[in-house]
This record gives C-alpha cells, structure tokens and sequence, in this order.
RNA sequence: GGGCGCUUAGCUCAGUCUGGCAGAGCGCUUCCCUUACAAGGAAGAAGUCACAGGUUCAAAUCCUGUAGCGCCCA
C-alpha cells in the first residue's frame, strides 16, 4: 500500500537501483529495434538544464520504445573534451606548483587519467539521479581503446584517400591555449573599437589608410585600392612606405577593397588578417610574421626596440603614440569592431599562418548533403534543414589538429628530412613505408579535435572497426536528438563520417530540441546568475516533476524559458496521480480482476472510449515527435476525464452491488493502461503506484492498446456533463449551497443512469416525468442535446440577474447562428464546402434555434 | 550585408504544412476543508490571432508588403 503522502525522493532512488541492477535499460531481443546515442557531454561537465532537457527528451521516447516491444538501446558516455579537462588538470597542478613542461608529457597524461577515474562520473552519476534508462553496462569514453582505435583507423584511411592532409595555412590561432582552433570554436564579438587612419608616405606626400588594427602594420607587405576606384587608378604599382618599420611595398588593385570603406586604401598584412592572407595569395605577396604564437610582437630585427616582446595589445598603444609623435596620425574614431575570441579560453584570437592538418571536406559534404535532400536523413523540424544546407554548401576544411596533449595524437610520424608518414603504429609506418631501423622517426606531437572522435561516436561506440554484433544490431541508429547550436559540431561531421566509414547514415531522424532559457526567455548564463541547477530542482520536487516540466514545454525547435513553478505544478499533478491511485485501492478492494466480456454500463463505455482516443492521438502525436503535446493531451485526460468525472461516475456505480464489479474493473485497468502511458515521463511514481498493484516490474510491461468496446450511448455522458455544468452554474450564480438539493422536471422519461448519476453528481431531485409543473409559475430550463429539464424558478431566482444572464447567452446564440444561417444561404458555400460540414451547420440552425426558442420562452415568462 | 525564425488570453505556448465559429497550462475573481487529493473541488472573467493589402463562399492559417523582436553566417 502506498504511504499517506507522495514523497519523491523516498521513492526515486530505490527503483533507479532495482530497474539498473534488474538490467530492465539492457536491449531484449525483438523483431524491431530503437537505438540512440547519448550526445556525449564532457567529461569535466556536470549536468546543466540542457542536458536535463535532452536526456528528458531521449529518455521519454526510449521509455515509450521499450514498452512499446523495440530493442531498445540508448548507449550512454562522454567525450575527452581535449582543450577544457587539460586546462582543468593543468590548473589543478600549478595550483600545487607544478608546471605540465615539468612533468612531462608522459607523467601528464598519466595525471589526467587519475582525474578521470576519480572525477569523471559526475554526470553520469547526475544523469542516474534523474531516472534515465541507459544502458550503462555499454558507457563509453571518447578516450576508450576501443574508440582510440576507430580515431586511428578512420584518421589513417582519411589520408590514403588524400581526405586528410597537412599544410600551412591560416587558422585561428589561441594564444592562451597555444593552439589552433577550428572556425566554429570562433564567437565573434561586437564591440566598441576604434578606426586609425594613418599617413603612409607615397612619394612627397602621403595617404590615407584605415585600420581597426594599428599594431599589425608591423607586418604590412602591401596596400591595396579597388581598381575600380579613380581616386587612386593612378598609384596602381607605386612604392609607398610603411610607417615605424619603413618598409617599401607595393600598391596593388584587389576586388576585395571597399572604395566606401575610411580611405578606400587599405593595408594588407597576409600573416595575420584572413582575408589579407588570401589577397596575399593573389598578389604573390611577401608573408611577415609581426606576432608570435603567445600573441606578443616578435623579437626580431626589422621591429623597433621598443615593440619587440610586447604584448600585442600594448603594441598597439605604443605604435599609436609613435605613429602620434611623427605626426603620421591623421584621425581616430569611434568604429564598431567584431572581435574574435576563442569560445573555451575567452581570448582574443588570432589569425596565423602555420602547419595544421586538415580534413578536406568537400567530397564528404557532398554526400551528406545529398542524403538529407534525399530524405534518408530527416530534421525534426524540417526547417533546420536549410541551417544544415546553408553551412555545408560553404563549409571550409576542418582544422583537425590542436597543439595539446590530451587527446587522440596524430598517427603521423617523420623522418629527420621531415618526410611524412601515417599509419597505425610507428611499427605500421615502418612496415607500410619499408623503413629501417636505423631511420628514426618522431610521432607528430599534436593531437586531434575532440569532436573528430565524436564524428564517430554513432559507430564507434558500437565497436566499429570490429564487426560485433552491436554494430550490426544497432548501427544505423534510430534519432539523434540534440540542439540546434550542435548542427555544425557533430551533426554535419557524423553524418560525413558515417557515410565515410559505414557507407550508412549514422541516423534517420534528427530531433533538434531549443535552448533553455529563463522565465524572461533570456539566456542561461553564469555572468546573469539566472542558472539553475536541475539536481537541485530534482531534490527539492522530484525527478519526475523535473522530467515532466521540461517534457511538457519542449516543442520541436522551441525554445523553453523555463520557470521552477511548472516543476512545482508537475509535482502538484505527480500528487494528484498518487491521491487517484489510493481512491483506486479504496475503491477496488477485494476485487477480483476477471477479464468481463462485455462492457454494458454507459459510463464505463464512455470512459474507454474515451481513453481510446487519448491513447490514439496520443500515439500519433508521438509519432511525430510532438512529445510535448502529447504529454499535454494525457495530462487533460488524467486530470479531467478520468480523476474529475469518471471517478465521480465510479464512486455512485460501486455503491451498488449490480454496477458494481463492471465499474471496478474498468476502473482499475483503465488506471493501470494510462499509468503505462504515463511512465517514460514520470518513471519512479508510476513504478511505485504500479507495485501496489501489481508483482512485476511497470517497466517490463506492453505498451496499452484501444480497448474493444461497444461504443453505442457513450455520447450522452458529454450530454449529462453538459447539464450537471449548467446546474452547477445555476447553483453558482445565485450563490446556492452546492448541496442544496433542486428539484428538476424532466421533459420526458430519460435512461435511469443518467437519472441516477445526475441525482448524485449534481445533487438534484429528478421529479416523474408524468408530473409536469405548474403552468402558471416561471421555470427555467437545463437543456444539453435532448435533453431537458425544468426547474421552478421563483424558488431560487433573482430574475434581473437571471435575465441579464439570458440575454448574454442569446446574443452568443444569436450570432453564432448568424453565421451558420449566413453560410447556408450562400450559393457558393453550399456548393463549394465538403458535405459534412454544409450538414453539420444545417444542425448547428437547429440546435441554435431550439436552443433561443427556450430562452425567449423562459424571458417572456418573466414578463407574465 | 546574406539567411532563418518569431509576433495568438495577464504569463508561457499549441494551432499555420493540409483554410471551416479561438485552444491548453499557469495566473486572476467568487464559493467550498463534501471520507482519494486544500499539493484539492466547483463556477467564472479574459483574445481586432502585430499591422496593411490581396486570394477565397470562408483566412490566425495561403500570397504580397510594413513594423517590432530574436538567432545564425559574413
């Protein structure tokens, strides 16, 4: 039996270790298979209420899969989050004075395997708390062996098929980090900045240039005009000189410059400006480095003194007063700038040319473009589609390398002459490339991007390369469900990679779920301090309650701004289901749970039907992903149907010994089918109220099904509702005790349920429909379909308050039947409009008349 | 500058693809501690569907334009 009070957290604990250590997450063999991957999230992380509401999403439909008989799979991990758990263990070591160069790499990565094994559970153990049912016997690392290898495998046949190469370009350079990083690692920043213009000296005179960056001048191997810009058509090919270094270089056209922008002369610096390297390309331009990997101005003889070391931002300051003193400053202004900066180290980048490996993406792009056109691949919803196409048609080679030490390091190893060689192993290379022992080689010292390791996450967490039988059970796998600022990171690359490596889709479906926001819709963010911590919502109203929040608002593509008192109402409806289970109990005792052939009672028959339809949209809903809307749809049934009416309906039928057990019946295993349905999203309280019924585990049942019933009467319920509301109405208004018994006349003889419940519910006296009322007094009338009953009026009423009412409903009436009447006399309507609808408002005239007949009846009445 | 969205009740959002009298939850007002539940029950009020045109018998829904807001890419 169930305790007096529903208690979240005494319950939710207890069932996450039954359901894991009773392997109910582990896939059972069945014809049709679901399969998932968890999205990895960092190892360093702990769970935030994005991942609340994704693995919320993910587990919802794992739940509703596994009940509904699939193989479910959904594989849990995470990945090495290369650039942010190095920072945190180097950190964590100069914290107590070491530096990583003194450890050594080798000692290093020995320390940060140390901190893995002891910190790197956090949100795995989160992601228990909160009820989710992976399989966590499958838990993968991004750093696993067996994942390391697929990295190698996949990094070795990339090159072969000349998919992956070295070179020099230029990237986005961390100087924090002491890495490059990939352009989508970039956010870029608007903020207020200055434009210099700056004399450069042409010939006896000088011109003007504009630049947001005054230090990279340093640098400067050119300046560039439009060439179609008269001002200057004529110093196309002239020497000028650049200021403090006094450099003479070239004036040179380039389609690039924008004649409106300051001058329209600007300066190119190739080694460290984007677009200057490609103009650089162009023009044959001399390449000057001016800043070095640590972001300060580079010790060499061609800088002035002064400059040489510094900082590249105190460079500026100190150009500025030198380009000031020599009267070369012509003016600054205010200029909007878009600053670049690393989105883990929150530096400024900067752009630098040097030796990276790439992935060369536009053949496998292709590909995965195709296959969403195709449709082999869909986005849920379908608009995020066109975000995937817009990035893949302009994508750019990925930048794979990154110069750290946790991580997968590059199988590339050189010779002293600096020949290039990859393979698995050095002994690969060596056999592969038929080297000698004497030659000696070097394995790149560089590692890879973490997220290349997850572009395989979809196979290589199956097994891949071996050929297990996971991989063939589970691979493709079924939905990918993540957000939609993740389209680029992993979308796009597992999709390229797993057309690559498996030939096959990585996944069919993509459910792009919103960021969660707060309750004024703006972003979660520490520097706000408007975060919340779903733990901590978890411990103070239950997980289910969390689950069931976030479930409830989480529309495909939809942003969620969440607020802490929708996880307090889910908990006030988690109560109200636990209340509804103990009427169920009380009402069901000593039952004996007997399969009846045959539902005869009208109510009965209303109620499953009425479940049918919440089961049938239910499902469709689901199957369109429309999770949300249909966990709304439950709820409405629960709360509505089933807790409000048919528990009323059921309370006056086990009353009596012949209504009796059929209501039972109905009454618990209608309970217990919309308990199954209600479990994915609330687990725990669904287990537990399914284990005071029943011995075996909730979680190992079938998903229900319709109910065969006999459908016939079940309509004139909504009828009874109808009138009980109008009575209740009635009482309501005329501040009548609600159980203050009326006396009803009714029109004609009705069915005896519908007396006996209306008697009860209402708290009415229904008189012989043989005894009409005194012709000479005012009534009233109650009237639902035909249905209909009158009540003396002088008794109860105010009748300038009655009639004011009656007027209201009238003019309602009246104008709703305007537009039915408008229709219907419209040629084209008739014609045009499907037939059920021209009929359905030929009905609605007659309802609608009969209806304001009665009331103009009752008003005249009044008038006597 | 290019692209993608959004604007419906006090709040948060469904409904728009596929046109047919405007929906939900929360909040609000009034009454009720009636033996499953006051974490509850009953009743009620509340909307020019951003604006302007157009198509249609019929538009929140389709088309065109305008305004405001948001996101992504340069």
């Amino acid at each position: 039996m169930l305790n007096e009070n529903y208690e979240p957290l005494s319950i939710e604990k207890k069932w996450q270790d039954k359901w894991e250590q009773g392997k109910n997450f582990q896939p059972k063999k069945s014809d049709k298979t679901f399969s998932i991957v968890i999205p990895p999230p960092n190892v360093t992380g702990s769970l935030h209420m994005g991942h609340a509401l994704e693995h919320s999403i993910i587990d919802v439909i794992t739940r509703i899969k596994r009940l509904q008989g699939y193989e479910t799979l959904w594989l849990p991990g995470t990945d090495h989050a290369g650039i942010i758990t190095q920072l945190l263990v180097e950190k964590d070591l100069e914290d107590s004075g070491v530096n990583k160069h003194d450890l050594g790499r080798e000692n290093f990565l020995s320390k940060v395997w140390e901190w893995k094994e002891k910190s790197g559970d956090n949100i795995t153990n989160q992601m228990k708390t909160l009820g989710m049912s992976c399989d966590w016997s499958r838990e993968r690392f991004t750093m696993d062996e067996g994942l390391s290898k697929a990295v190698l495998e996949v990094f070795v046949s990339l090159f072969e098929k000349e998919l992956i190469y070295k070179g020099t370009r230029m990237v986005n350079w961390d100087t924090k980090l002491k890495s490059a990083v990939s352009d989508l690692e970039v956010t870029s920043e608007s903020k207020k900045g200055s434009l210099w213009t700056i004399k450069y000296k042409l010939n006896n005179t000088f011109l003007s240039i504009a630049t947001t960056r005054p230090e990279t001048l340093l640098g400067d191997t050119a300046v560039a005009v439009n060439p179609d810009d008269k001002r200057y058509k004529d110093l196309i090919g002239e020497t000028i000189q650049i200021p403090i270094v006094n450099r003479n270089v070239k004036i040179i056209a380039d389609q690039y410059v924008d004649k409106e922008f300051g001058s329209g002369c600007v300066k190119i610096t190739p080694a460290h400006d984007f677009n200057d390297y490609e103009i650089g390309k162009r023009h044959n331009l001399d390449m000057i480095q001016c800043i070095d990997f640590d972001g300060n101005i580079v010790n060499e003889e061609f800088i002035p003194k002064e400059l040489r070391g510094l900082d590249r931002f105190e460079a500026r300051k100190i150009v500025i007063d030198l380009l000031d003193d020599a009267n070369l400053l012509e003016k600054v202004e205010d200029h909007e700038i878009q600053i670049p900066k690393g989105d883990r180290s929150k530096t400024i980048l900067e752009p630098m040319v040097s030796d990276q490996w790439f992935v060369k993406t536009e053949k496998l792009a292709k590909d995965a473009i195709r296959v969403v056109e195709d449709e082999d691949i869909k986005f849920i919803p379908k608009n995020w589609e066109k975000t995937y196409f817009e990035w893949m048609y302009n994508i750019q080679d990925w930048c794979v390398s990154r110069q750290q030490w946790w991580g997968h390091r590059i199988p590339a190893w050189y010779d002293s002459s600096n020949n290039v060689y990859v393979g698995l192993s050095e002994e690969d290379v060596r056999k592969k490339y038929k080297l000698d022992e004497e030659i000696n080689l070097v394995q790149d010292e560089d590692v890879l991007d973490t997220w290349f390791s997850s572009a395989l996450w979809p196979f290589s967490t199956l097994g891949w390369p071996e050929e297990t039988e996971d991989l063939s059970s589970y691979y493709p796998t079924t939905l990918l469900v993540t957000g939609f600022d993740i389209i680029f990171f992993w979308v796009a690359r597992m999709i390229m990679m797993g057309l690559y490596s498996m030939d096959k889709i990585p996944f069919s479906d993509i459910l792009i779920h919103g960021l969660v926001r707060d309750s004024k819709g703006r972003k979660m963010s520490k520097s706000l301090g408007n975060t919340m911590d779903p733990l901590e919502l978890s411990e103070k109203h239950g997980a289910d309650a969390l689950r069931f929040s976030l479930i409830e608002k989480a529309n495909p593509g939809q942003d969620v701004p969440f607020d802490e008192e929708w996880t307090k109402a889910a908990k006030k409806f988690g109560n109200k289901v636990w209340n509804a289970s103990k009427f169920v109990h009380i009402y069901t005792e000593n039952f004996e749970n007997q399969k009846l052939n045959e539902v005869k009672l009208v109510e009965n028959r209303w109620i499953i039907n009425q479940f049918n339809e919440c089961i049938e949209q239910f499902n469709e809903l689901f199957e369109n992903y429309k999770i949300s809307d249909a966990y709304k749809l439950l709820y409405n049934f629960l709360w509505s149907d089933l807790f409000d009416w048919y528990f009323e309906f059921s309370k006056n039928l086990i009353e009596d010994e012949s209504t009796k057990h059929e209501t039972q019946y109905v009454l618990k295993n209608i309970f217990s089918e919309s308990l199954k349905m209600l479990n994915p999203a609330m687990p725990h309280i669904t287990e537990e109220i399914w284990s005071t019924f029943n011995k075996n585990l909730l979680i190992d049942n079938d998903w229900p099904t319709k109910i065969i019933v006999n459908e016939t009467g079940h309509h004139e319920v909504d009828e009874l509702k109808n009138i009980i509301n109008q009575i209740r109405n009635f009482k309501s208004n005329y501040n009548l005790k609600n159980n203050l018994v009326i006396e009803l006349s009714p029109q004609q003889q009705y069915p005896e349920w519908f007396i006996f419940q209306i008697e009860k519910i209402a708290k009415v006296k229904i008189l012989d429909s043989s005894v009409s009322l005194d012709s000479n007094e005012i009534t009233l009338v109650f009237q639902s379909g035909n249905f209909k009953f009158e009540v003396l009026a002088s008794k109860y009423v105010d009748f300038e308050t009655e009639r004011k009412r009656l007027n209201n409903k009238m003019d309602k009436l009246k104008k709703s039947l305007l537009v039915s009447e408008k229709r219907l006399s419209n040629d084209k309507f008739i014609n045009n409009a499907k037939e059920d609808l021209v009929d359905a408002e030929k009905e609605n005239v007659k309802t609608l008349t009969s209806e304001i007949e009665t009331i103009e009846e009752t008003l005249s009445s009044f008038d006597k």
